[in-house]
RNA sequence: GGCGGCAUACCCAAGUGGCAAGGGAGCGGUCUGCAAAACCGUUAUACAGCGGUUCAAAUCCGCUUGCCGCCUCCA
């Protein structure tokens, strides 16, 4: 099955064609640089990465542009509180948003363009709807006229005359109608500025998408993306102005992921229910939040919890403990090819597995980047890959045996890469894992090694009431100790993240 | 008020016409000094409710209820 694409703009799933055989261009709105990124930012983020991974393994090349808004009031309103330039917000939070985006293992876009950089290419679509007769300027600002734009509407649902009944945007004696919106503005003494036909100011939000879009990708180009909430009044202006301005369509596709609820209500500074990515991956590792992400489809709200996000964690380590295992216990005879047949009668019900699961893992992702289901057929393989290893005890595998469960560790971390998960060598995981949690707990790697020595000796010496005192002593600190044939092993249970 | 979305087991979650994936938690068992992990078994005659279409519906249509989002900056 080809690649299905569910379209904001038609309502429907749609077959991917791109413009151009083999190459797909897409855009993403990055963020307005005042502040930290949220989690709802981490999941836009990898949604986006996980569909670009999924396009460069399907074969496209792929140029994916995403931006920053780096000129806004909120920068403004944040500048003048520090009592520093705009510029100093903005390249502050601009470094802080690539330390988080590389803290989550994502693909850098082939281009982040900044909005002032950009300046000139907005005035020149200014000035062709102006010239148009589709904008107009009123004061010191200029705007764009819905009316003059008969496709208004189109990507929300919406037509004109239900926006201006319900309209609650604040009535401006300038705009000729109310949901003309802003495409230059005259700027305030003391806010930066720009020199223009229309004066002196800076431009509107929507027009700088327009205008880094176009010209890095062309219009039209084949994939927009952002949050739900960009649907309007954001992308549907940005269509608007690149439409009329450049007299083609702008974006063939257009994807919206859902949002990060906390409690089932939208995050939002307000209610105090704000996460920073910063918060998270101090106690989560970057692929756990990233399996949560996943593990829903990207246009369902999602409800981020301390439980939901703890789940997903454990599914990572189960997947990472069963290639390890896999890989350790195949590493001397793994290589050695065997026929089919004599792969299936190790284990039949494996061996179907690991034959469906390139066919099934695909045919999920087709449809619409489905990759919940994705998730549910690998783990189906790690389950039964599990399984199959523990049939042997502990024992290392041989032969054929060997050769299949090596074969289907590699087909997990394959398929597992393609969203960008499983990319650590089990061993590194782990350890960092190991790391990770220990610093929430508070103890050193010193002391917790030394209790684990005392209640070696304890046990030993069949001591077990100060053996089970050591355990529940780091039981209380989250630790949990695992006693094993090769020694004690010790894992972290996740600190609370929402207070 | 306008527009849109969602409702699947204890929890998370996939499934858009033909026997209800997957994960987590629980319970019983194997293993273990005790635990934990892992494995085995078990947990929805059933998909918010009502009505309709169909040989066949969680899936399509209508109505009802509940929750959420957008309409203002927002991923």
């Amino acid at each position: 099955m080809a690649l299905q694409i569910y379209n904001t703009l038609t309502g429907k799933k749609e077959e991917f064609v791109p413009l151009e055989p083999g190459r797909v261009k897409m855009y993403v709105c990055g963020i307005t640089v005042y502040d930290l990124c949220h989690i709802g930012h981490a999941r836009s983020a990898i949604v986006f990465d996980v569909i670009c991974r999924f396009l460069a393994d399907l074969g496209y090349q792929v140029s994916y542009v995403r931006n920053f808004t780096d000129i806004d009031d909120k920068i403004l309103r944040r500048a003048g509180a520090e009592g520093v330039d705009y510029r100093t917000i903005a390249k502050r939070f601009i470094q802080a948003f690539h330390e988080d985006m590389d803290a989550l293992g994502l693909l850098p876009p082939a281009m982040e363009p900044l909005a002032t950089d950009h300046i000139p290419e907005m005035l020149e679509i200014v000035r062709r709807l102006v010239e148009k007769g589709v904008a107009y300027k009123a004061g010191t600002d200029v705007y764009f006229s819905v009316e003059r734009f008969p496709g208004y509407g189109k990507l929300s649902g919406r037509d004109l005359e239900d926006m201006v009944a319900g309209a609650r945007v604040e009535v401006d004696e300038n705009k000729r109608n109310p949901m003309d919106f802003v495409l230059w503005k005259g700027s305030k003494p003391g806010e930066p500025t720009w020199e223009s036909p229309w004066g002196p100011g800076r431009p509107g939000w929507h027009i700088e998408c327009s205008a880094m879009a176009a010209k890095y990708l062309g219009a039209p180009f084949d994939i927009h993306g952002g949050g739900k909430d960009l649907v309007f009044p954001h992308h549907e202006n940005e269509i608007a102005q690149a439409e009329a301005a450049f007299g083609t369509s702008f974006a063939r596709y257009w994807v919206h992921n859902g949002f990060v609820n906390i409690n089932n209500e939208k995050m939002s500074k307000s209610l105090g229910n704000f996460i920073t990515i910063r918060d998270v991956l101090e106690s989560v590792h970057p692929e756990s939040l990233r399996l949560f992400v996943i593990s829903k489809h990207y246009r369902s709200p999602v409800d981020f919890s301390d439980d939901t996000v703890g789940e997903a964690e454990r599914g990572l380590e189960r997947l990472y403990a069963t290639v390890e295992a896999a890989q350790e216990r195949s590493a001397k005879d793994g290589h050695a090819d065997y026929p089919d047949d004599a792969l299936k009668k190790q284990d039949v019900e494996l061996y179907e597995k690991l034959e469906s699961l390139p066919v099934l893992f695909y045919e999920a992702m087709n449809n619409d980047f489905n990759t919940a289901q994705a998730v549910g057929y690998i783990f189906a393989l790690q389950r039964n890959l599990q399984r199959f290893l523990d049939k042997f005890g502990r024992k290392n595998l041989k032969g054929p045996s060997a050769r299949l469960a090596a074969r289907s560790a590699d087909s997990l971390v394959k398929h597992c890469r393609v969203m960008g998960l499983l990319m650590l060598e089990p061993e590194a995981f782990f350890e960092g894992q190991r790391k990770l949690k220990l610093k929430t707990t508070g103890i050193s790697e010193e002391e917790l090694s030394d209790l684990i020595a005392q209640r070696h000796k304890a046990r030993a010496e069949k001591n077990f009431a100060e053996a089970d005192r050591i355990r529940k002593q780091l039981e209380e600190k989250r630790i949990q100790l695992e006693d094993s044939p090769e020694g004690t092993k010790w894992r972290v249970s996740l600190q609370p993240i929402i207070a």
